[in-house]
DNA sequence: TTACTAGTCAACACTGATGTTGATTATCCG
DNA sequence: CGGATAATCAACATCAGTGTTGACTAGTAA
């Protein structure tokens, strides 16, 4: 019942990333409905009652975390959002957009979660930076010579993200040695690859891609 | 506080349906953690007692609602699992699984999250019967020299059944009329088919369900 | 040093959840 | 009919969570 012995070193900056890392464990163990201040505060080594001088409330420490888990995820995967004007839009890009998500998502399997599940609670999921990023990435490639007619990038937006995020889930990343998770990340990307290539690619203008996937065409 | 007022008509069959679709409803709203017995006590009309007289524990609650899910959505695209030996494997009637599975997810957005939730967070996701028969239809078919060769099946399961919920979680499908609905539908398929066809699947082995698509090659 | 600011914490009041128990009574069956 | 069965419910004990308040004290600046 008692909370605490010692009293904490004062340093709100880092008692705050402390509350905000045991929150992002929390929140992607028990989901969003399954957050609750006092196990947030407990596994930070914090008192309650300091939890809730930085953040107000539980809705507030919720948010907060999914906003960092957001700009992570797009650092991660974009760079620095400062620098989002001259992105280029080739082929390669779209594939190098889809390696990095699959990397990032397989190491922080949970921060994957977090960031698909809230962006789908919310009531406007394209707000959210990064999948707006994601999209305009893909419009930007589908309006390229290299890209097949007739897509429907947001069928294909949300399928691919969906498959990235949810892949890790179920390949147990949080098992797993890193070798091992690098090893699911190349089939995951391998296949993505190949599916793209004869999916939404046109194969004869990208044999340097095509060799890569290492599949013989026997036509 | 009080829980009801009039005393329900003894009925435990139709009480215990009650319950699991109140737990349903709960379930896919709030997600697992936030289900409450009480509340879904109170949804159903029915004391919190007469729940734990019919469910022991809020986990076997959970449990039982998400089995019913499982079931359903199982006889949804494979139909009767007695009858569950001959099955076809040719192209067409994996095209005919997606379009099953597609338009179950749609009508039913809510039990789709809930299949997909308890999947992921169950420790062997490999056991549920609909995953199991998802998968095997896929390898049965890869088999086929209709199929493309060199194919990750567990990566493709896991992208288009983690695309094929939450696409319907992303088109808002509970806020939509039936007309809407269908037409989201017919865009995954659409999509998932024009994917297929040049990724998964030879073009020139189906050319009815290339002209299906309605996508011009200019070769 | 001293006074102030603010970060940290313990304790409080309250709400709601869990699982249990015993009373009530509809329904069934001999 | 009349007793047994079991479905339903109210009430209880217990515990966890929320948000608030005031006391304590580390750090800071005059």
């Amino acid at each position: 019942m008692r909370e605490e012995r010692a009293r904490r070193k004062r340093d709100p900056k880092r008692t705050r990333e402390a509350i905000l890392e045991a929150a992002r464990e929390v929140l992607a163990r028990d989901g969003k409905e399954g957050l609750s201040v006092a196990q947030v505060a407990q596994r930070a080594g914090v008192n309650r009652g300091t939890a809730y001088q930085h953040f107000q409330t539980r809705e507030q420490l919720i948010e907060a975390t999914a906003a960092w888990v957001s700009d992570k995820l797009y650092r991660a995967v974009f760079g620095d959002p400062a620098h989002a004007h001259d992105r280029p839009v080739k082929g390669h890009d779209i594939e190098a957009v889809n390696e990095h998500l699959a990397a990032f998502a397989m190491e922080n399997p949970a921060l994957g979660r977090i960031w698909l599940f809230e962006v789908l609670s919310s009531s406007r999921p394209s707000d959210d930076p990064f999948w707006r990023q994601y999209a305009s990435s893909f419009a930007r490639f589908a309006k390229t010579p290299s890209a097949q007619p007739g897509m429907d990038l947001e069928v294909l937006s949300v399928l691919f993200l969906a498959g990235h995020f949810i892949w890790p889930v179920w390949a147990r990343a949080h098992a797993r040695s890193a070798k091992e998770r690098q090893q699911m990340v190349k089939r995951f990307t391998r296949e993505v690859l190949r599916l793209t290539l004869h999916g939404t690619l046109r194969p004869e203008k990208f044999r340097d891609l095509d060799a890569r996937v290492g599949r013989r065409r026997d036509k």
